[in-house]
DNA sequence: CCTCCACAGGAAGCGCAGGAGT
DNA sequence: ACTCCTGCGCTTCCTGTGGAGG
């Protein structure tokens, strides 16, 4: 009996599945895919490729400075131009390697240099080396290859931020230890006010060659999706408006190109779990949503501990009547908590640092006022949707006792 | 005008993990 | 086995500060 329902469940799915015919290839829109036809860049890719195209001619490319908010192309311009500089190279048979480091992901000197070195075939253990020791590996690894190369550090400010401008410093310098070698940098950042804040030496030999990405209107955000879509979806499984919404809707967050794509994309998955054979505006709607809930439960509950306890305070005190709250209160609350936990309660200087933290990552805001006699002090309001964060809190066994669900 | 609250946030440094060299 | 190095999360100690109330 039991079984028997079970099979027409699975039938039901597989068979919505197959009869879903909304995708032609759902990969194309996905943030990986880098397509061979990127517009509105044209002028960004001839420029990148004119001064990369340097090494073609077997002398060192000027670096290069890319800067623009998010989804505005860069990474998948400069990986377009490099990945067809790596072929031509191949064709010629020249010494040329790109190398791609994601500063975010890997935010300190040590783990970008260990990258570097890996991706051209050395090995570096995790931890344990010198800083020296890897500067080190790292020139004797370009010289005994030998040849030009290009690295590309993505979200760069994030180590500059982190580790300051050493690691910058070092990497543009090290051509005056290279014979038969040569490196180039392409940097790449969202963060426009980056530059004010590098040491101008850097700033002059990083860049050498700057290139703004502006932010895409809703037209072209319209055409870019119009584009995709036509290889991404069936003909015809797309309503009317439903790639103007979703333009409209990135449009308005600086032109964000990336989350018009996944608007568009995770559109396309609702309507196909539905059963619907068209995408429509609604399922649209369902995706923004979707989109930020995924978003914030994903930032909640990959937090640590601690951070997720200063969340909880800050989420029972905003509950609590007031709409804010300030570093003080949020400070004995979750002391309350940690105690009640029998856990090492953190500093409250500490505790500052988390709240600016959880402000960074747009779970609240914290804005620095003063109330005269009453001090300075940071006030804190909860961002995220409020059922999202608590249903992220309360998946941690740890925190479930000291999380009330109730309203 | 000055004071003084309730913190912000910088600087230094500590202890641990863990890999390399010896 | 021992020393040396780094990153990481954290503490300790510290100086700085906007503006309401005196």
């Amino acid at each position: 009996m039991l079984k028997l329902q079970n099979e027409d469940f699975l039938d039901e799915v597989f068979k919505s599945i197959k009869r879903a015919s909304i995708f032609l290839d759902r990969d194309k829109l996905t943030p990986d895919y880098v397509p061979e036809n990127l517009p509105f860049r044209e002028e960004q890719i001839k420029k990148i490729a004119s001064i990369l195209a340097q090494a073609l001619r077997n002398s060192r490319p000027n670096n290069i400075f890319t800067y623009g908010l998010t989804g505005t192309g860069k990474t998948a311009v400069v990986k377009l131009v490099t990945k067809k500089l790596q072929e031509r190279a191949v064709e010629l048979k020249l010494p040329i390697q790109t190398v791609y480091v994601n500063c975010r992901q890997r935010d300190t000197s040590y783990r970008v240099l260990a990258d570097i070195i890996e991706s051209l075939g050395g090995h570096v253990p995790f931890t344990g080396l010198s800083l020296a020791e890897l500067y080190r590996r790292l020139i004797s690894k370009l010289e005994s290859l030998g040849g030009r190369f290009i690295v590309i550090l993505d979200e760069i400010d994030f180590i500059i931020k982190k580790q300051g401008d050493d690691l910058l410093y070092k990497l543009t310098r090290i051509n005056e230890e290279l014979k038969n070698s040569s490196l180039s940098m392409i940097g790449i950042t969202n963060d426009l006010n980056f530059i004010d804040n590098l040491d101008p030496r850097i700033r002059s030999s990083l860049g050498e060659e700057e290139i703004v990405f502006p932010p895409y209107n809703a037209l072209q955000l319209k055409s870019i999706l119009e584009d995709r879509a036509k290889i991404a979806f069936r003909t015809g499984a797309l309503d009317e408006g439903v790639i103007d919404l979703c333009a409209a809707l990135a449009a308005r967050e600086h032109g964000d190109a990336r989350k018009a794509l996944d608007l568009l994309r995770v559109a396309g998955e609702i309507a196909e779990r539905e059963g619907d054979e068209k995408v429509r505006k609604e399922h649209v709607e369902k995706a923004r949503k979707e989109l930020e809930k995924d978003k914030v439960y994903e930032v909640v509950s990959t937090l640590p501990l601690h951070a997720k306890l200063i969340l909880a305070s800050i989420v029972d005190l905003t509950r609590r009547g007031k709409d804010s709250a300030t570093t003080g209160e949020i400070f004995v609350e979750y002391s309350k908590k940690t105690s009640e936990l029998r856990l090492e309660t953190l500093t409250q200087r500490r505790v500052t640092d988390i709240i600016s933290e959880l402000d960074m990552m747009g779970l609240v805001s914290a804005r620095v006022i003063s109330r005269g006699r009453y001090g300075k002090t940071k006030v804190v309001k909860l961002i995220a949707n409020l059922n999202t964060v608590l249903n992220a809190l309360k998946d941690d066994e740890i925190l479930e006792s000291v999380v009330d669900v109730d309203k």
